[in-house]
DNA sequence: TCCATATTTCAACGATTATCGAAATGAAGG
DNA sequence: CCTTCATTTCGATAATCGTTGAAATATGGA
């Protein structure tokens, strides 16, 4: 992961509402959960959390396909992980100190939750 | 590490100088850099610097110490270490899928670079 | 076709951010 | 004491951020 990536996947998470929203997607596992779910278990409102939503597939963090009328969007485990990777690679002036971590989903879940 | 540091810390980090100035001291080790040789690596002008050094330092991601005329900045590796565990911690839904990467200092360095 | 549902787009707002130039502070040396 | 060096403080600026209300778009069902 280059240096930029990384700033822009640090952005992303660096913030209360979108942190919590991509902990709920990690936590949903690979089927992902329905932008209108997201908004009812945050309780924030649907324009906003498109707002943070385009931030995070900005950052390459999430994903979105159509179902329905509802779009469920993703967490993107191979960009957290890359940046666990260049977080610990430069952790320690260039050679890692400790092997990088890496994030599995989380076993199947029923996953778009209502 | 709580939610509420892990996004001071990550917003510390998600700034192009700034993650810079991190990689650095990361670097340099506890022994630290003088902020005038943090200046002159990256070629950031005094004042943006401090304006950047108090992000990270509010962050407890830094730590100063005077020594004559200069100021010598260290990096904080517990709080980095923190923060990447409280990623990995909340990454796969509250159970940890990889042991929480640490993060050592270097090898002791000349430190106090310049 | 018409309606309800789910989500996005748009324009606006106050708040915060990163940077700058100029001036102030603190410490060491002659 | 006066000067020099190292860093910080202050005030200003343009840019970006997070949120809001209102309107638009897309989908599925009666």
């Amino acid at each position: 992961m280059e240096k930029t990536d990384a700033v822009a996947a640090l952005a992303a998470l660096a913030q209360d509402n979108r942190l919590d929203v991509f902990r709920l997607l990690v936590q949903a596992g690979p089927g992902g959960m329905t932008a209108g779910a997201i908004a009812q278990a945050l309780d924030l409102p649907p324009n906003t959390l498109t707002f943070h939503f385009d931030r995070l597939r900005l950052a390459g963090l999430a994903t979105v396909r159509r179902d329905g009328r509802s779009k469920i969007y993703t967490a993107q485990f191979e960009t957290m992980n890359a940046l666990l990777g260049f977080l610990t690679e430069n952790c320690c002036g260039g050679a890692p100190c400790a092997p990088a971590p890496t994030c599995k989903p989380a076993r199947k879940r029923a996953s778009v939750t209502a």
